[in-house]
DNA sequence: CTCTACGTAGTCCGTCAATT
DNA sequence: AATTGACGGACTACGTAGAG
């Protein structure tokens, strides 16, 4: 907020050159903030391609959109190059998202953004696409509760070996994997009858997969 | 056209650690 | 000691995609 008032960030691109000490020197700012900060800000720069299509904040363009995307074209250049017709050709894209991610990448203040950034040291990693097996491949699985770990490192884990993450239970679901306190997934789940795994049982799987934790 | 599955986005809450 | 904010999670409303 406070850099915005002082005008020292018009633009995004502005964040990648804002100083140390000018940092500190704000209220409730002392050097150690700064420092983090700053050290976030180099961290970043360089973005897997899937999350930096995410934070352009396209319309209709969530985490799962951005992955597809990224998968899909593999490099920035050619989602900006790709008609309609293309990114139709998209798993999850139909015409509404379509236009949209067209639309904005026609938009030539985006485009200015876009520049602006890589100028001041932006660069997009592609996507690792680790050619391991797949063993869960096809299946769906919905986390709920508190898990031991991260949900986020759950979820890289069982997409590692193939299987999809979705956010709601539906019959379609594979499996649901629940942690402590899980609640209304976990009651739907039931009643829908599908396979629920606690963690112990997710460990077990992993390790059965020689999978390192 | 309708239904189902799922993604997006917003809000809200509790916990926890680090800084000021 | 108090404040913050980062983080993880739940729930909900709404919209889109795609199949029948």
């Amino acid at each position: 907020v406070q850099l915005v008032e002082k005008n020292l960030v018009r633009a995004v691109a502005d964040l990648y050159r804002l100083e140390r000490e000018l940092l500190a020197g704000l209220e409730r700012m002392g050097e150690k903030s700064a420092d983090k900060l700053l050290a976030q800000l180099e961290r970043s720069k360089t973005p897997p391609l899937d999350r930096l299509l995410y934070a352009l904040g396209i319309r209709e363009v969530g985490e799962v959109t951005a992955t597809a995307l990224a998968r899909h074209f593999g490099s920035l250049d050619r989602i900006l190059a790709a008609g309609e017709e293309e990114l139709v050709e998209v798993p999850d894209v139909g015409p509404v998202v379509a236009s949209h991610v067209h639309a904005f990448f026609r938009e030539p203040h985006n485009r200015d953004v876009l520049e602006q950034l890589e100028q001041a040291g932006l660069r997009w990693r592609p996507l690792e696409t680790h050619g391991r097996e797949q063993p869960l491949a096809g299946q769906t699985w919905v986390l709920t509760g508190a898990l031991g770990m991260p949900r986020a490192r759950a979820k890289t884990l069982l997409e590692a070996l193939g299987a999809k993450v979705a956010g709601s239970v539906s019959a379609k679901t594979s499996v649901v994997l629940a942690g402590a306190e899980a609640g209304a997934k976990l009651r739907k789940a039931e009643s829908l009858g599908v396979r629920v795994i606690d963690e112990e049982g997710f460990r077990a799987l992993l390790e059965s997969y020689g999978t390192v934790l």
